[in-house]
DNA sequence: GTGGTCTAGACCACA
DNA sequence: GTGGTCTAGACCACA
């Protein structure tokens, strides 16, 4: 379910908080559904507790998962997640667009871009 | 013609980079220019030398620029930059498209905000 | 009449004591009424029974009850106990005020954001 | 500048970082002057450097101060951040007020305190 | 068993 | 020199 790509240069912690980001908002995991603890993540992905733990503190900070101690973490309600979530790629894309555009690429050519792979 | 923001998280090697690429590629600096030698822009950005070393040793492994010994650092023809650079943006958008469909959002509603920035 | 919240950080022994001794103080629970039997109130709430021990040790350590053995736990006469909390209260208010003013809020700010509670 | 209190029950990340907050708000820390680095505020304080590093994490996570890789940790500019803290203070107040007056402490009684404080 | 904090120490990117 | 990430392993609070 967690995969970590060493090859990657994101840090560790990112990438593993990202994915459990995903499964959250498809709704691979439901709401208030436990997740791996944290040794027992460590384990399977041969990794440091504390790298786990850091991915998990960052995923509740920003409220993808709530923690009660002593149990474990699990996953929050998603309704509204999925907005912050869906406002944060608005962002990451407006980013690029407008870099993209400055330097001479069309609206129309962005857009066509995107319908192409839709056809995948 | 270079600025660079320290509270950005982004290296500064990668900002002076970064904002070279986007000179170059909208034409502001010809194909063939000189750019300001190393010293001069550390000087002039208060930066340290192998900062701006990094930068341009980053600007001539991509390309944008090349270098001739005992002159200087010159622009690098800009037609084949250009393409180049549409490629990279078509890659990144497509990542995050990806990702946007993947967690529900639709094509038409990214298509829309696409539309929406045209406007401002 | 007792409910924890799974999302609040604060352990749940914590809000378990902090929902009685409210009780208690309100006059909810009468001086020399029983609370309900550890184990009781460990099926209800779906909760360890150690974590109830708990919180009843805390809140016997802290005058709120006292232990008959044998025959459970009595909320304690609460008059000396509602002065008690008010002292704790007033030195909770007194470390935040004092904090807040060396940073520049006036006394009058303070008193007029209680005001305000007020009309609510 | 610093002290940090080892029978404190906060963490001494937090300790830390709390203690910085304070002496940027004051003005005592200037807006961009250098905190002291990692290391060396590690060493003084005879803590690990992981410690103090995500005491600084929280901080700039807050907004509090602003790094720069290879050059260290500086203090942002002060303005929005006073706002932003009299805004947490407000809450903790309020928190505090709430549950005060639900124990029949009346508004006039929390006033009075704070003007004897006043005359200290 | 479960998460939270901390130490000790390594290695890397950046300036 | 400076911060960022990570491992290894300890100890504590909580359930």
């Amino acid at each position: 379910m967690i995969f970590i790509d060493l090859k990657d240069s994101r840090p560790i912690y990112e990438q593993v908080a990202e994915r459990f980001k995903f499964l959250i908002l498809k709704g691979v995991i439901a709401s208030d559904e436990k997740l791996p603890s944290v040794r027992n993540l460590a384990v399977d992905l041969s990794i440091n507790p504390n790298t786990i733990q850091r991915a998990y503190a960052e995923l509740e900070r920003q409220g993808y998962i709530y923690t009660v101690k002593g149990k474990g973490n699990f996953a929050a309600g998603n309704d509204q997640l999925i907005e912050q979530y869906r406002e944060e790629i608005r962002k990451q894309i407006k980013g690029i667009c407008e870099t993209a555009v400055s330097v001479g690429m069309t609206e129309e050519e962005l857009i066509r871009n995107i319908r192409e792979w839709r056809s995948l």
